[in-house]
DNA sequence: CAGGAACGCTAGCGGTGCTAGAGTGCAGTC
DNA sequence: GACTGCACTCTAGCACCGCTAGCGTTCCTG
């Protein structure tokens, strides 16, 4: 029993050490440096050990997705729980995602672009992920009267992700970002 | 000088088959379907031919691109003129954005969401590329006394951007895309 | 008609994700 | 304590990728 339970313990640190391995090779040098053949050397085994783990190579990047979930709703509840008022609140949020988005692009991509089977908007979501949508939902609730809170907090979050990705694949000037984010700001605290 | 003409010609011919094949194959299959061998099957010359004409892979997408945003400005601009007041403009052109990018995914990856090595918000971006976000402009101006209309369209677009390729790749609730749409215009239309 | 340049082809390089099957070492059994 | 069998990891290789060197043909030019 004590033998398998060993074995069981090695595996989940090996584990560990593919999924940090990849996160670290892909926030220091793009999802296209992580190769599978990259990632073994990194963790001292073969090829075939990753495939004992996961499904493929989508799976990992999933697997660093739900991790970087976990990250960005400490984040963002540090920055939501801190602040003075609602609105500053509202404001810390934003700013905390977007220095997020631009902080870790590649954990962002997996997050957030990349096809990766993972469920999102249903209850089967990972709850890292549930987590951090929800914060975003407590930043905007205190803001509005609506009564459509969650449909709301979707459309502010996804214009915080629209000024991110343009932004950061060229299509917006970086000067006027500030700008931009206090516009949206402004725009869904009324 | 006329064999001279009627070469470029027949060049000029095939560089517009290249680019007119990759654009059908990315939005038929996606752009992982559009490999150099497949783009040379499809327009019947060898896979080296592709390469005198575009530097790589990534120039045949940018042409696609830039393809694509002269239909979406075209698009953008019949649903602006069309409409029958400033209020109903922008949301029909914000429903027209949206089909856009519904109907054609790949399309609208390679103008939005692909590292592709074009200029964007200078002068020197491609005509039919400032046309379209020109498009966007004139659809807020009229919506706004704000002396940044620059800004706004800008941050308005990144929300339109942001609720399609969250709802694309799984992230949002494709049934509530509507009240999304709905709820992002009414807060750029004050 | 001969010479030469322009052009498209075949073949191949170094890479990718992924897998079959061989070989090794450890665990449990007599 | 030796043996057997299984679990596990590795080597080697598949089919594909983007891209290119260099050969062979074809067609224009003088």
């Amino acid at each position: 029993m004590s033998i398998q339970t060993r074995r069981e313990r090695e595996r989940a640190e090996r584990e560990r050490l593919i999924i940090t391995a990849a996160r670290e090779l892909a926030e220091s040098e793009g999802w296209e440096a992580v190769t599978t053949r990259r990632l073994a050397e990194e963790i001292e085994y073969s090829q075939p050990v990753l495939y004992s783990h996961f499904k493929g190579k989508d799976a990992i990047m999933a697997a660093v997705a739900v991790e970087g979930f976990a990250d960005l709703a400490a984040e963002l509840r540090a920055a939501r729980t801190s602040a003075s008022d609602p609105r500053r609140a509202l404001a810390d949020v934003g700013a905390a995602y977007a220095a997020f988005a631009e902080q870790r692009p590649a954990l962002y991509d997996s997050m957030f672009t990349h096809i990766v089977d993972l469920p999102f908007a249903t209850p089967e979501a990972p709850p890292a992920l549930q987590e951090a949508f929800g914060e975003l939902r407590e930043a905007v609730r205190p803001l509005v009267r609506d009564d459509n809170l969650e449909t709301l907090t979707e459309t502010f979050w996804s214009g915080l992700h629209g000024l991110l990705t343009l932004m950061r694949n060229g299509r917006l000037r970086r000067e006027d970002h500030e700008r931009r984010l206090a516009l949206l700001l402004s725009r869904f605290s009324s």
